[in-house]
RNA sequence: GGCAGGUUGCCCGAGUGGCCAAAGGGAGCAGACUGUAAAUCUGCCGGCUCAGCCUACGUUGGUUCGAACCCAACACCUGCCA
């Protein structure tokens, strides 16, 4: 059986460690409680975070033991990033965030068995603590230049850094000591943008307790260009579905490009080795039937969503995006299909509403200056039909069934509309 | 507290009295080509009752026929000095 850390590797799940062989011996030699932490820095976690958690799930699956961090201290602090100083959130949106979170995550590990998942919370800790034993038993073992010399504070001397964001490194570290001696915590891990903060810990635990503990980090995950990939046009891809429709998910997915989607289906997926090298061939010689694409979207929007919610979001691409007229479907398949892209209602009281009108109201696009634009480059649908007029007025004969309108802009920009009639 | 510099559209950044909805770049959008991929080419890229009008260049007030541009106060940022 290879080790769980080969498995990792394999995935691409790694991108740095603390001594590997010393981690893979430890690991192999029995249950290790590990923890991985997130930070409320919104209402729901995201796309990024997902990683962290597929991490945990196949350690817990190794037979180790979960703890998962929700940062209650930690994010009333916020860690320095290049962009600059952040902007404090008040206490209770803080506390509001974490009970978010904390109900978020519990979908990815397991509470039961010997290595049941424990959720805690840092500031638990944290809040009671005196600044005076702060600064005592922990402040004590961080030398103001070495902290200086890390990568994350020398890029913000520049424009400046708040002695607030420079003290969160001591946070974070104070919670691997905490969990270490509360639990017997020896592992940690996190984004690679974490690196610095995760091994400050190790170093931490070593001065104040003279013990070995272990770290690993996840690799940031780019697009072909580059970029980072969990963002789109609309901005962060997040777990939750009031915030990133299960659709919207799914097509985020199957959308990744040719010469990353393995990578990704590595990461993200369940499937074995050998399921992925055969998608990888199908890739290599069958590239626009997409076969590694749906595997992919259909896998995480199972995971992160669920069964039902991913065969919705694959029979509204099918309807929106498959040659069949749109009209000849059964209302049951419209219906569905409106439901699971979203619809706005719009009342027609004496007369039905101009095609700029539904496709602003639908959301295809922000105003309706730019619903004139998209028909005038030719990129604004209605019905799968294309719209050439900016002054038209819908007709009953554009209604499906009677009530639906399904709007389009270029190619992938869906929306929807019923109309009420009065 | 003193001195100097800065604050322009999603981001960077030009503009120092009318020709400015504001150069250029990036990001983004659409069309063509495709496979709901990448690359490439072309167009678009504040809003509206859209051949016109309205709102915008940190905030407020002023000068002027006219201000992103001049003046004043305020706010915030950066640097140097204390």
């Amino acid at each position: 059986m290879t080790s769980v850390l080969d498995e990792l590797t394999w995935r691409g799940l790694v991108a740095n460690s603390t001594d590997e062989d010393a981690l893979r011996a430890h690991l192999d030699a029995g249950p290790v409680t590990f923890y991985v932490g997130f930070d409320p820095t919104a209402p729901s976690i995201h796309f990024g975070n997902l990683v962290q958690l597929i991490v945990a799930r196949h350690l817990q699956d190794a037979g180790h033991k979960p703890i998962i961090l929700v940062g209650g201290s930690t994010g009333m602090i916020g860690d320095p990033k290049d962009s600059g100083e952040r902007t404090l959130n008040s206490k209770e949106t803080v506390a509001e965030w974490v009970d978010k979170i904390r109900s978020q995550v519990v979908r990815y590990v397991s509470f039961e068995g010997d290595n049941a998942a424990v959720v805690v919370n840092n500031l638990d800790w944290t809040g009671p603590m005196p600044v005076l034993d702060f600064l005592r038993t922990i402040g004590k073992h961080f030398p103001v230049n070495r902290m200086l010399a890390r990568d994350v504070v020398r890029n913000r001397l520049e424009e400046g850094i708040s002695y607030t964001e420079f003290s969160y490194v001591l946070l974070q570290s104070m919670d691997y000591l905490e969990l270490f001696r509360r639990y017997g915590c020896t592992l940690q891990f996190g984004g690679s943008d974490q690196w610095g903060n995760i091994t400050a810990g190790v170093e931490l635990v070593r001065r104040a307790d003279g013990a070995r503990v272990h770290a690993l980090a996840t690799p940031l995950l780019t697009k072909a260009d580059g970029t980072k990939f969990g963002k789109t046009e609309s901005g962060t891809v997040w777990l939750d579905p009031l915030m990133t429709s299960p659709y919207a998910f799914h097509q985020f997915f199957l959308n990744a490009e040719d010469s990353k989607v393995i990578e990704y289906l590595k990461v993200f997926s369940r499937r074995s080795r050998a399921e992925i090298e055969d998608l990888a061939r199908q890739t290599e010689l069958d590239p626009h039937r997409r076969a590694a694409q749906k595997a992919l979207a259909d896998d995480v929007t199972a995971l992160v969503h669920s069964e039902a919610e991913r065969d919705a979001a694959i029979a509204a691409a099918s309807a929106v995006f498959g040659r069949a007229e749109l009209s000849d479907l059964p209302e049951s398949t419209i219906a569905q299909v409106v439901s699971e892209i979203g619809a706005v209602e719009l009342a027609a009281d004496t007369s039905l509403p101009g095609v700029v009108d539904v496709l602003e109201a639908s959301g295809v696009v922000p105003s309706r200056s730019a619903a004139r634009r998209a028909i005038a480059e030719g990129g604004a649908y209605l019905n799968n039909l294309r719209v050439t007029d900016p002054d038209a007025v819908l007709s009953e004969a554009d209604l499906l069934h009677g009530r639906y309108v399904i709007t389009r802009r270029g190619k992938k920009t869906v929306g929807a509309a019923v109309i009420r009639h009065s």
